[in-house]
RNA sequence: AGCGGGGUAGAGUAGAGGUAACUCACGAGGCUCAUAACCUCGGGACACAGGUUCGAUUCCUGUCCCCGCAACCA
């Protein structure tokens, strides 16, 4: 990821399954993805940045009948929920798409036809057993005792019915040389292994529809593709509708939006990056690139993988009382910072490791605000532009210089590198001490304040990716020659 | 043999085949431009056992332990 690699540049987070608030975990997606979209708008990509909202399937079903509501009006009020979050997060210029959007039924279906006109859907009577907390039907080998291990509390329900199947099996060798071909598929390489060893298992044809008549809440399945009789009696399984989201929010199949920024085969000018957690590693690298396959549209570029985040070395769970929310931790900080947004930004990017799991509790977000935001940025802003302003120093203008550098998706690490810079900053004026020197040698007393000020420029332009508005404040005093008006990060009583 | 991740100072984390780094906490100094902030110095760590190697904490094997892949979940 380097340099002017790409003139279009479409990136995608998952979309949340909208049966609870907002996780963290998405909060964490949906910022990094932001930051890499920052990244290449900045390298003068042109980009597209997708989110959107989950909404269909038993489970939202389930539970909105449980709640006694619309099942329209129960995901009206997540999608809101969740569009308020990339609001709070500063989450710049993202699309929006939701599985209920008509656009968006329009294309699934399409999808169904193609996949089913090139002979990978088919039909065929079974019983199966169902976890309805995966969405999955399960084989006997996945089963413990006649429970699902994953879903031990709930029943497996067998399922006797006539179904739609894709052809996952036939896809088994066209992903293996896919993989075999592209081996920053995914990333981090561990993930790509794993995605790997499974595919070589083996697959199996899964089912993609649902009777209508147990579960309404889904995509119905195209009539006029399928066979007669079978009118409007199925929906679509949950997963094949929402993957095509992908696609459906350039407006696919028709639209100029997605013939400029689907990635097409042997184009090196586009990249299609999918974020998505590490739960989703099989739909997103394998199911997902199966059905693209199966309906003759190009795959994605990479598939990047998070990590869970963890609060005291325990799952966030209500029940255990550590859950920590994105809406939480930015009420928190209001009192003392103007950027509360910034705060949650940096601790989900400084904190956690790019790739693999992570922990978060309150206190070590409070003490990471403590050191590296107070008194780490905050704190020098303030010293240098007092310097500035009592000695009327003006920066010298700089070019805005884009040195900034984020490789293989290593976030964290490229965030660690700026902060510490920021440390070499304290050192410098305490060891060259400017504002003792100005007042027996103003000139170098200057010289030396420029420098810093030029010092805090660069540190600023290079946060903007990560800290958008906190880096605008700094440029803006720097330029301004003037202090902030209130510490940018107050110190916690 | 289910899959995967991990065990590094008192706590939380980096890192890497050859002086083990950072944040917090602790001890001793310094500075006064700054948000009782900042700087310097110090004490203190690579789960265990084998193997590969001139050399491993890093690579390999085994053992022990922890976590996620379940539930409200990304």
């Amino acid at each position: 990821m380097k340099g002017n690699d790409t003139k279009q540049f479409y990136i995608t987070t998952t979309l949340p399954y909208v049966n609870s608030d907002p996780h963290i975990g998405f909060a964490m997606e949906i910022i990094r993805a932001d930051v890499i979209a920052r990244y290449k708008r900045l390298l003068g990509n042109d980009v597209f940045f997708n989110t959107g909202t989950d909404e269909h399937g038993a489970k939202i079903y389930e539970n909105a009948v449980k709640e006694g509501v619309e099942v329209q009006a129960y995901v009206d009020g997540y999608a809101e929920k969740f569009k308020e979050l990339t609001k709070i997060l500063n989450i710049q210029d993202v699309r929006f798409i939701r599985t209920t959007d008509e656009k968006h039924v329009k294309a699934a279906q399409e999808m169904w036809k193609r996949c089913y006109d090139n002979g990978y859907i088919y039909k065929k009577t079974y019983q199966t057993k169902y976890c309805v907390g995966c969405e999955l039907t399960k084989t006997d080998s996945e089963l413990d005792h006649g429970k699902c291990p994953i879903h031990p509390n709930r029943e497996i329900e067998l399922i006797d019915e006539e179904n739609y199947f894709f052809k996952f099996s036939e896809f088994q060798k066209p992903l293996l040389e896919f993989y075999q071909s592209h081996p920053d598929f995914v990333v981090p390489d561990f993930r790509y292994n794993e995605i790997k060893a499974f595919v070589e298992r083996g697959l199996e044809d899964f089912s993609i529809s649902r009777l209508k008549e147990k579960m309404p809440w889904g995509v119905p399945v195209p009539n006029d593709a399928c066979d007669k009789g079978d009118e409007n009696s199925h929906v679509m399984y949950v997963w094949f509708d929402a993957l095509t989201s992908y696609v459906s929010t350039l407006g696919w199949p028709n639209g100029d939006d997605f013939t400029k920024y689907w990635a097409q085969d042997g184009n090196d000018n586009r990249k299609v990056i999918q974020y998505c957690g590490k739960d989703n590693l099989r739909q997103q690298s394998a199911m997902w690139q199966a059905m693209l396959m199966a309906s003759g549209l190009p795959n994605s570029s990479q598939i990047i993988i998070d990590g869970f985040i963890t609060s005291g070395g325990q799952k966030m769970s209500k029940s255990v009382g550590n859950v920590i929310s994105p809406f939480d931790v930015i009420e928190m900080f209001k009192e003392v910072t103007d950027y509360p947004e910034d705060v949650l930004r940096f601790v989900l990017l400084h904190d956690i490791s790019s790739f693999e799991d992570g922990d978060i509790t309150i206190e070590g977000i409070k003490e990471s605000y403590q050191a590296h935001l107070a008194n780490g940025i905050g704190n020098l802003t303030s010293r240098i532009m007092k310097m500035a302003t009592s000695n009327e120093v003006r920066s010298k203008e700089q070019e805005v210089s884009s040195k900034v550098e984020i490789v293989d998706f290593d976030l964290n690490h490229s965030l660690k590198k700026i902060i510490e810079e920021i440390s070499s900053i304290d050192e410098y004026i305490a060891t060259n001490e400017p504002f003792k020197v100005v007042k027996v040698d103003e000139v170098k007393g200057k010289e030396m304040i420029v420098h810093c000020l030029s010092s805090l420029e660069l540190v600023a332009n290079r946060l903007a990716l990560y800290l958008p508005n906190t880096s605008a404040k700094i440029i803006e005093c720097i330029r301004e020659n003037k202090m902030p008006e209130k510490p940018l990060f107050g110190r916690l009583s």
